[in-house]
Order: structure tokens, then sequence, then C-alpha cells
DNA sequence: GTCAGTGCAAAAGTTTTGCATACAG
DNA sequence: CTGTATGCAAAACTTTTGCACTGAC
């Protein structure tokens, strides 16, 4: 029986080759590698951090750090990452297809932790209407110094 | 009689004063000029942005990018701006001492609607709490459609 | 007078680009 | 074959640092 993740996997990447097929791009192995690091290790990279994890993951294949550039940038014109940047640290890229979360960032070393909260989302629709709009999305990040930060 | 917004800022100059003098760092031309500007344009402002309007508003007080990223940090430090950037481009600052408030943005005519939701807050505090950070600000901004450009 | 702050320029770090070659379609 | 993608290196940006000098306290 085959896992789920996998299955999860396989779309995903399906869905990449689509959307590079319908836009004359060429699906590489390169880009395979990248997006199978993104997915593996679901979490925030830079993209300088995802690069010296794809050179010691896959040392024979040599990937250079213009093309993670390139490629982060092609994944996120076709909505299959996304990128936010706080703080000191540079810009960091997630996958974006996972469920709905909003951010808590550590100011101080730029740790992002994912959270989820229904009853926030809910009050959100409540102000909305009261301000006769009809809510399309929402943009939330909470800053603060994370434990590990505050104990140093 | 003196104007609200001057009386505003003249606190905002204390508060960064007393700041500075508890620190035992100095209160300078460039630093005030440097937070006055980002009073003045209450917006968000990448450092190379404030850097050429101070250059273009005060030609004669030669301020150097380096002065500006170095008060823009002990600014940030001492909580008078708070950092935070996404897309593509760099890090932006702003002011953090605004009375508190979230935006809903049409995003259709780009109307912007403020409002307060003590409730949120709350829930956002509890999230920090479980996750073991200590919350120093946040950004929440509601996108939607606004009661005028429905009807149409 | 002392010591933090400043401008400048150099350095360090990040992201993009030009180019010749490789390779997917 | 054609034209996009790649690696490399150089270039373009962005941010930080070293240093001698200035200026706030």
């Amino acid at each position: 029986m085959k896992k789920l993740e996998n299955i999860e996997y396989d779309a995903l990447l399906a869905n990449f080759k689509d959307i590079l097929k319908r836009n004359g791009l060429k699906f590489t192995l390169q880009r395979e590698v990248i997006l199978k690091t993104l997915y593996s290790n679901n979490g925030h990279f830079t993209p300088d951090a995802l690069y010296l994890m794809i050179k010691e993951k896959y040392p024979d294949l040599n990937v250079g750090i213009a093309t993670v550039y390139r490629t982060l940038n092609v994944l996120e014109e076709s909505d299959i990452v996304t990128s936010l940047s706080f703080g000191s640290q540079g810009k960091k890229f997630e996958l974006g297809n996972k469920p709905h979360h909003d951010h808590i960032i550590c100011k101080n070393c730029g740790q992002i932790v994912e959270f989820e909260d229904k009853s926030i989302e809910k009050l959100q629709e409540k102000i909305a209407k009261n301000n006769n709009f009809k809510l399309t999305g929402h943009l939330m990040q909470l800053y603060g110094i994370c434990n590990n930060c505050q104990s140093k």
C-alpha cells in the first residue's frame, strides 16, 4: 500500500509538471530535487539554506545557487510556494499547498512557528461583516521573542 | 493652540530621548531627522527609501546610509519602530508607537478601514503563550470587497 | 575630556544576470 | 533541432564594519 505522503507528493509533483508544461517551461532534475527537498522538510527555508541542504543530500548533482533562486521564483509565480521574510534574516520560502495557517515569528532569531486558530478566523469574519466587507483573505503575523531567545 | 500631531510627535521624541539617555546613548541631529521623517510619512519604508527621502529633504545634512541603518536598529531595539517585510522587496520599517489598530483593505478600490478588536488581541496573546513566545506585536490585515464595490 | 556617533569606504552577504554549454521536448 | 535551463563567475544590491574624526554630554 502506498503511503499517504507519497500520494501527496505525487500530486504536488504532477501539478508542478502541469504548470511547467502550460507555460512552455521544462521539467528538470534540478527542479524536481528542489521541490522534493522543500516537501520532505516541510518548514521555512532561506534560498541559501535550501541550497546547502541539496548540496549535502545530492552531492553528485551539482546544483548552483542561481538555479535555486530561479526555481524558487518559478515556484512562487506558480503559487506552489509562498515567501515571507522578517527581521534580520532574509526571505524565506515554504510550500503553499498546506491548509491555511498563520505565523508567529521570533524577532531575535527569525524562527517561524505556524499556528492555526479557528476562533480568530471567525472573529475576522465578524469584523468584516460589521464593516460591510466581503472577506476574501487575510494576513496575520505575530511577532515576539521565542522561548529559546528569552532565556539568553 | 498647538496642533495635535505636534503634541504626538513631541511625545514620541521625548520618549526616544528618554530611552537614549537611559541607555547611555546620544541624541543627535541625524537621529532626530530620521525619527521625524518616519513620523511625518507614516507608512512603511525600506532603509534605502528612507535614506533617499532624507537626502532630498535635508540636502545640507550629509546623512550616510550607514547611519540610517544604525539608527533604525537602535529604534527597533527600543521598540519605537518595528520591521517587517513581505513579497520581493526587502525589510521595511514603520513607527510602532501608533495607537494600535489593524486594517481591512478593499481589494478592488483600495479603501482602508481601521478597526480594533480586543478579543482577537487576547487570542493572539494566548497563541503566543502556547508557543512559548513573548508577544511583542502583530500585523493583521483583512482583505475583502467593500460595501461600495460589492454593489457595482 | 570622554566616549558614543558619524561619514566614508571597504567588506560581507544576498540576489540577479550574462554567457557558453547541456539537455528537455 | 530549438530554445529553455544550468553552472559558473561577475555584477548588482543590501547591510555591516573598521577607522579616523566629530560632537553630545
